[in-house]
DNA sequence: GCTGGAACTTAGCACGCCCAAT
DNA sequence: ATTGGGCGTGCTAAGTTCCAGC
């Protein structure tokens, strides 16, 4: 097949948030499923969604390519702005945020408050005033010109073969001083080669969620009708599920259920003993307080908000940076989650369960040994501290909902998380050079006489075909019941020999990560239908469809045929390949702008929908395309009125041959060209917005599509990079923004 | 080989800011 | 000045993969 990517049969359902559509629960309850030749026979919660309500979706030819050019919208302003702020910068030589700089550790008064955003306070005061990013600028162009660029291809591969010298560790260290970390250009550099991730690693530490603030003694919990004071842990916990009253979640059953159970754990024995029955209880004046409370916060004024702003600056500024081999680089998340309850996606055995404070004695800080460690806040004390440079995090602590580890790491414009991705999409691209001998493999596989490699085989083709997730097993009452492709089970394929005049259609109905359904039919060739038959046989609709299959003997297998080769290396392959066809065949040289990127947009979203990046419906979808519309209209009704006018100014021009009413003709037709082009300029954007209502593209943008396509694409047709990628963006793809020139190839 | 833990990527949603339209 | 809504951003859940220890 080898081309034969089309997935123009992908479909999304508009009720694809299935969670709630269980209406044939009990379908399966009754059936005896004692399957002999299964590995496992789970007693799977008989939670099927319904599958009644596809919608055939059917295939509006709008996402080919047709009319109409994209909103025009002015990105470029951002970027003054970011060059404003710049020159704001002032230029600082000394340590920046109170680190040390790398070798020599300077102690320094500590801030002994508890690192909470409402407690912290400033130690040093002459700095009040400066909340501004205090980035280093310095100019380097002598390094920009030494690092003049390699053939990018060369370039690209991580550097295993460079023996890494013994010098290079420490040799961060050295040249700390006068480092333009605005610039830095760490793909111009030698990788570590051992293993390490870094050399030196220091930061400030993690900032503490703010400590419970209890509520005002007029704000009052009723148990049962009467007014009840609640102990202020077991209040805490109350106010969570009140700020939540609103929200549906606090409707469902289990989530009630979890809630209450954990309510009770924070109780005092007296309150426990009260307080039986979730029902009885009336949050409403503490929902109350905290909607007057968020209004307030709304309408505050301007300093008022000034203030937080800049406080949130210098928290960023003190906590959001850590240095790392000798650069300055951002933290994704320096801010340990605050407590609440849990909020699963999908049908949650969890959800509404007490998601409870991280204390420091919770928190594993990893920093260098030489480095000047974190402090915790005054009576406190870390987990433990340690020094583990095989790792990229700076704090993890346990969270207690899953029992699962929880880090902070570096923002994607970091050095260590630019090149983890740099290499994904070589590995994709080596994936490329080899996939038609994989498939032609595979293809061969389904005729092999083990049933194991035969639906390793239909695994990975699906895999391939339609970029599904590998599909670990998961834990039964854990999590939501969602499936990836090696866990996909009978009940979630229908094959028909024959549907809507194909042969051979699959029909997938499934839930994937985040509960997000899959819903899709294919046409597969004919071994493969007939092999899936094979697998069905015997089978109850609960029952795994590959029993023979786990994500690790698949990616066992992937290793073996290519190196670094897993499942989702397809995912990754598949979305980038789609883009650079896509955009190849959408992009027609002599359109302007806004038609280029609405070329570019639907690229994008031919991507998304492969990989099923969905999203709900915006609430204020139908209104806003209401708006739009009326805006339409009245443009086309001042189009109209504007044509009429320039008739009538030219039938003046025809009685009397005046300079003045030939200017007035030319005014009027001037008029007509902008109402037309802003005309146009809604409808496309109508247009755009119609395709993407359920669509999300950012997914697909930020993990899967290789940065040094659109990169090219902009320089071949010379479109401004602020186009297509904004400023976090383009600070995650610097790398690439760089390095790709107008020819590069996937 | 299997299991569970650890580490890291991928994911959608909520929210608030900002800007354009009124 | 006000308002509506689109967009960027933060948040954290939910995946994948790797690996150690049996």
């Amino acid at each position: 097949m080898s081309g034969d990517h089309s997935h123009n049969d992908s479909q999304i359902d508009s009720g694809s948030r299935v969670n709630d559509s269980h209406k044939h629960k009990d379908k399966y309850k009754d059936k005896e499923h004692k399957h002999k030749d299964h590995k496992k026979d789970k007693e799977r919660e008989n939670s099927k969604y319904d599958n009644s309500d596809h919608k055939d979706f059917s295939e509006k030819k709008h996402r080919e390519k047709e009319k109409e050019r994209i909103k025009h919208k002015d990105g470029s302003t951002d970027r003054h702005r970011e060059k404003d702020k710049r020159k704001e910068i002032k230029p600082k030589k000394e340590k920046e945020n109170g680190f040390s700089s790398p070798p020599r550790i300077k102690s320094e008064p500590d801030n002994d408050v508890y690192h909470s955003p409402k407690s912290l306070k400033r130690e040093r005061d002459h700095d009040e005033t400066e909340f501004k990013p205090k980035k280093i600028k310095l100019e380097n162009d002598k390094l920009d010109k030494k690092a003049k660029k390699r053939k990018q291809d060369e370039d690209i591969k991580p550097k295993k073969t460079q023996k890494n010298k013994k010098g290079e560790v420490a040799d961060g260290k050295k040249k700390a001083k006068k480092e333009p970390e605005e610039k830095w250009k760490w793909w111009e550099e030698e990788r570590a080669t051992d293993g390490s991730k870094w050399s030196f690693l220091e930061h400030k530490g993690p900032v503490m969620a703010a400590p419970y603030e209890p509520l005002p003694s007029n704000v009052r919990f009723f148990y049962d009708g009467k007014q009840m004071k609640l102990s202020p842990e077991a209040e805490e916990v109350a106010t969570f599920f009140a700020k939540m009253l609103d929200h549906e979640y606090t409707t469902k059953d289990t989530f009630r259920k979890n809630f209450f159970k954990d309510w009770r754990k924070e109780m005092t024995s007296e309150e426990k003993s009260k307080i039986t029955d979730l029902k009885k209880c009336n949050f409403n004046e503490m929902g109350e307080y905290f909607k007057v409370q968020s209004e307030a916060r709304k309408a505050m004024t301007k300093d008022d908000k000034l203030k937080i702003k800049v406080e949130n600056e210098r928290l960023l500024q003190e906590y959001g940076f850590c240095i790392m081999d000798n650069h300055k680089e951002r933290i994704a998340n320096f801010r340990i989650e605050p407590p609440g309850l849990f909020r699963g996606r999908g049908d949650h055995p969890k959800m509404g369960m007490l998601k409870r404070r991280i204390r420091p004695e919770d928190i594993i800080i990893n920093c260098s040994k030489g480095s000047k460690q974190p402090k915790p806040p005054t009576g406190t004390k870390w987990k433990e501290v340690r020094h583990d440079n095989k790792v990229t995090w700076l704090v993890s602590w346990t969270e207690n909902i899953q029992g699962a580890i929880k880090y902070i790491m570096l923002n994607p414009s970091s050095r260590i998380k630019g090149e983890k991705d740099w290499q994904k999409y070589e590995t994709a691209r080596n994936l490329k050079k080899c996939v038609e001998r994989l498939r032609n493999q595979y293809r061969e596989d389904w005729k092999s006489k083990e049933m194991r490699i035969r639906q390793r085989a239909v695994a990975l083709y699906f895999i391939d075909k339609l970029a599904l997730r590998a599909g670990n097993e998961k834990e039964e009452g854990e999590s939501a019941d969602t499936v990836g492709c090696c866990s996909l089970r009978v009940e979630h394929i229908n094959l028909y020999p024959e549907k809507d005049g194909q042969d051979f259609v699959v029909e997938f109905d499934f839930l994937g990560k985040d509960s997000i359904r899959y819903y899709n039919k294919v046409p597969v060739e004919k071994r493969v239908f007939k092999n899936l038959q094979l697998f069905m046989e015997n089978k109850q609709p609960e029952d795994d469809l590959f029993d023979r299959l786990n994500t690790s003997i698949l990616n066992k297998h992937l290793q073996e045929l290519m190196d670094g080769l897993t499942a989702k290396v397809f995912r990754t392959y598949n979305a980038s390949i789609t883009l650079q066809q896509q955009l190849k065949e959408l992009t027609s040289p002599d359109e302007n702008l806004p038609a280029k990127i609405l070329s570019y947009n639907r690229a994008n979203r031919a991507v998304a929908i492969l990989c099923n990046h969905q999203r709900a419906q915006p609430k204020t979808f139908e209104k806003s395309m209401q708006n739009l519309q009326t805006k339409i209209d009245a443009k086309k009704d001042q189009l109209s009125d504007a044509k009429r006018d320039v008739k009538s100014a030219k039938a003046d021009l025809k009685v009397r041959r005046d300079e003045r009413f030939k200017k007035a003709v030319e005014t009027k037709k001037k008029a007509v060209e902008r109402l037309e082009e802003q005309l146009m300029k809604l409808e496309v954007q109508a247009t755009d917005r119609e395709e993407n209502k359920q669509i999300a593209l950012g997914t697909s943008k930020l993990n899967y599509l290789d940065p040094r396509i659109s990169v090219a694409w902009c320089k071949k047709w010379g479109i401004p990079i602020e186009k297509i990628y904004n400023k976090t963006q383009r600070e995650k793809f610097a790398w690439a923004i760089d390095m790709a020139e107008d020819d590069y190839e996937f």
